[in-house]
DNA sequence: AATATTTTTTAGTCTATTCTAAATTGATTT
DNA sequence: AAATCAATTTAGAATAGACTAAAAAATATT
């Protein structure tokens, strides 16, 4: 068993390991944390005594196969209570993080199975992040967006590109929201703009910008 | 702010409050709390620093006005959660308590507003406690059971009185679940029995215990 | 290569919470 | 009222986690 804290620092390390793309170092740590590096280096070397991370003295920190399915473990219970606050409780997509920060902590298996199906086994958070499955396999980023797509073609939204209140605002007014069936009706050269049909209702014009910020899957 | 501790201490020396009915001993919240007395004192001596409790050496332990206050937070988050566990995510009527005692430990007003809201207001929770209001009132537990309503009447499934595994069982297999419909169609005098409907669906005879058990509030 | 700078680690405190053991207070019995 | 027993409190120590300051190692600069 983790406690919270030990959670949050693999957590952590795992998302620098990916981002960073490789050893992390203990300042780095300290950042994410948002504590000081002495503090880091004693929590590394917890980790690495449970045997979650491969750590040598001086030289930064890398997640074992054990570290890194727990961090997926808690990667996942965050990312579907975020979909929970969007989708269930009307959060904004940009409210959500820190209550999503405290829920990942609680412990109990059935309760994440049993959220999974109630949300209906989703595969993106709602900024757009893939949601790791319970055996800790995650997808890649999506990519596509709604530009890409031609007239005719329909899309389910999954998530936006640029997550600032003012896009994410726009959105709420066109009512483009996650999980939303888009349809793209027309393209028009002229301005980039498209028409678009959200969950079969009257089509209404995007900006290409607009569009461009919107991942979609493809239906 | 509380922490998680202190949370469970000042819940647990409420509800002791209430159900002792007078002024709390040490190691009763000990007990409750499954510490030893020695942390108990501890404790007291912290919340009522803060002014949560009033505390004399060696008498015993009462909450203050702002004390109850804080102690109704957190069984209202406490109870909230537990409809959430039993009515969304399945989970039978005893293996919510674990679960929800840890989530009531989430801090975040606008969580509770809108889960409350999600949940449609509900005022008992699955053992048919009763759940305070965001201003921390609170309504005396339910008293009438199923048995006491004459043929002809309808009701709304509160709780189970005995909240043993096999009654929960019971229920279950029969589909009265809470917040089901009830309407008592017909009473047997020869053995006590009672015919009921529930949610309008085809009637079926329960027994006399089984409806002294099943606590109901009038439609 | 020698020095200076940055990063990391160690050592020593601090607070929250727990524990055990000892001391104190209150209640009970004679 | 004294002796005893149970309940409570205090004292002292442990652990998890954070901090600061100082030491050690790695890296960069001359």
């Amino acid at each position: 068993m983790l406690s919270q804290t030990e959670e949050n620092y693999l957590k952590a390390i795992y998302n620098l390991y990916c981002s960073e793309g490789g050893i992390v170092s203990t300042n780095a740590i300290a950042d994410a944390i948002n504590t000081k590096a002495a503090s880091a280096t004693v929590m590394i070397q917890r980790l690495s005594k449970k045997g979650l991370l491969t750590y040598h003295k001086y030289q930064g920190v890398a997640p074992t196969e054990t570290g890194e399915k727990a961090a997926l473990a808690v990667i996942r219970k965050h990312r579907l209570w975020e979909v929970f606050l969007v989708q269930k409780l009307k959060f904004k997509w940009d409210e959500v993080h820190d209550v999503a920060e405290q829920l990942e902590h609680v412990n109990s298996p059935m309760l994440i199975e049993q959220l999974d199906r109630f949300l209906g086994y989703p595969k993106y958070d709602p900024h757009g992040d893939p949601i790791p499955n319970a055996q800790g396999e995650i997808e890649a980023s999506p990519t596509l967006t709604l530009n890409m797509l031609s007239p005719g073609e329909e899309c389910r939204v999954i998530s936006a590109k640029d997550s600032s209140t003012s896009f994410l605002n726009y959105l709420d007014k066109v009512k483009i929201s996650l999980g939303a069936q888009v349809c793209v009706m027309d393209h028009f050269d002229f301005d980039d703009s498209y028409s678009v049909s959200v969950d079969a209702s009257q089509p209404f014009t995007i900006s290409k910008k607009a569009a461009e910020n919107i991942y979609v899957e493809k239906l």
